[in-house]
DNA sequence: TCTATATACTTGTTTACACAGATGCCTAAC
DNA sequence: GTTAGGCATCTGTGTAAACAAGTATATAGA
C-alpha cells in the first residue's frame, strides 16, 4: 500500500488536492514508464521507437507521413525526425517521398519491424495485466475517465 | 470533451482496459509536465532541478544529502549528481562534506535558491488549480487513490 | 507569371539522460 | 592495525531530447 505522502517522505499531508494528484500522475507514470521501458529496450527500441512502430503496422501498406505520426503519438515528441532516421538505420521502416505531394515523406513499417512489434504484443499485454490487472475494470475505467476530465483544461 | 480515442485518432475502442488506462496515465503526465516544464524554464529550471530546490527548501539549513534527495525525488532521475552540479553552478544551493562521515556530502539552498522557488509558489499553484480546479476534490482524491492502487504491483 | 506565404520536413547545436564502472570513505572482523 | 566488504558519491562515454533556424515544395493572390 504504497501512499505518495509516505513514498516520498512528506511530513505534512498534501493541503491541495490538486498537488496531491498532479504528483501521483507524475509518479504513477514515471513508475509504468520505467517498467515499460525496460522491456522495449530488450527488443532495442523506446518507449517512443516502439509507439512509432505500433502507428505504422495500423497503418499498414499506405504508410503514415511525418505529421500524422506526430499527431498520433500518445506522448508527443518534438524531435520525430531523427526518431524515425534511428528507426530506419535499425531497419525497422523506410520512408518513402509522395509523388502527388513531393514536401510530404511517407513511411512504411518493414517485415524487421513488423515482427519486433508483434513479439512485443504479449508481452506488453502481460506487463499490463501485471501492473494494472489487480484492479477491477470498471476502476480502470473509472480511472482513465478522471484522467481525461484532467486534460479538459488543455493548452 | 478530450477522449483518448480521438485524440491520438484511434479507430477501435480499446479492448483492454488496462491499455486504456496506461495511455491516459501517459498522455495526462506529458501534458502536465508539458505546461508545468514551460513555467519552470521560465525561471531557469526543469522539473527535475525545481522538484530538488523543493526537497532542500524543505530541508532547510540542515541541508539534505544525495541518497536522501534521490529518494524525495516524486520522478526517479539516474543522475542526481550532475543535476545538483548544475545546481551549484547556477548558484541555486551549495555542498558541504559531512564531517562525521566524509563519505556523505550535504546539499543546502542558498539564499538565490530560496528566491527562485519561493517565486514559483504562487504561479505553481495558479496552475495546479487552472489545470486541475476545475475537477471536484472528491473526485481529484478519488483519482489519487486510484493511481496509488495501480503502483500497489510495483516493480 | 511572379511573388508572398504556408506547409512539411530537416539540420545544427546545445544540453540533458542513462548506464556502467571507478573512487573515496567507513565499519567491523580477524 | 590491517584487510575485506559495503556504502555514498562521482566520472566517462555514448545516446537522445530540446529548441531554433533552415530548405524545399506547394498554394494563392496580384
Amino acid at each position: 500500500m504504497p501512499n505518495l505522502q509516505d513514498e516520498i517522505g512528506k511530513k505534512q499531508p498534501f493541503d491541495l488536492a490538486e498537488e496531491e494528484a498532479y504528483l501521483n500522475v507524475r509518479r504513477t507514470a514515471a513508475t509504468l514508464e520505467s517498467y515499460f521501458g525496460r522491456l522495449f529496450r530488450k527488443a532495442g527500441l523506446s518507449e517512443a521507437t516502439y509507439n512509432v512502430l505500433r502507428i505504422l503496422r495500423a497503418a499498414g501498406e499506405d504508410g503514415r507521413c511525418w505529421g500524422e505520426i506526430r499527431q498520433d503519438l500518445v506522448v508527443p515528441v518534438p524531435d520525430v525526425t531523427r526518431l524515425i532516421d534511428r528507426l530506419e538505420k535499425s531497419g525497422h521502416c523506410e520512408r518513402q517521398r509522395s509523388v502527388t505531394d513531393r514536401r510530404k515523406v511517407y513511411i512504411r513499417i518493414t517485415k524487421k519491424g513488423l515482427d519486433v512489434v508483434n513479439g512485443l504484443d504479449e508481452p506488453v499485454r502481460n506487463g499490463l495485466q501485471g501492473r494494472l490487472g489487480h484492479m477491477a475494470e470498471a476502476d480502470l475505467r473509472k480511472l482513465s475517465a478522471l484522467l481525461e476530465r484532467t486534460r479538459d483544461q488543455d493548452n
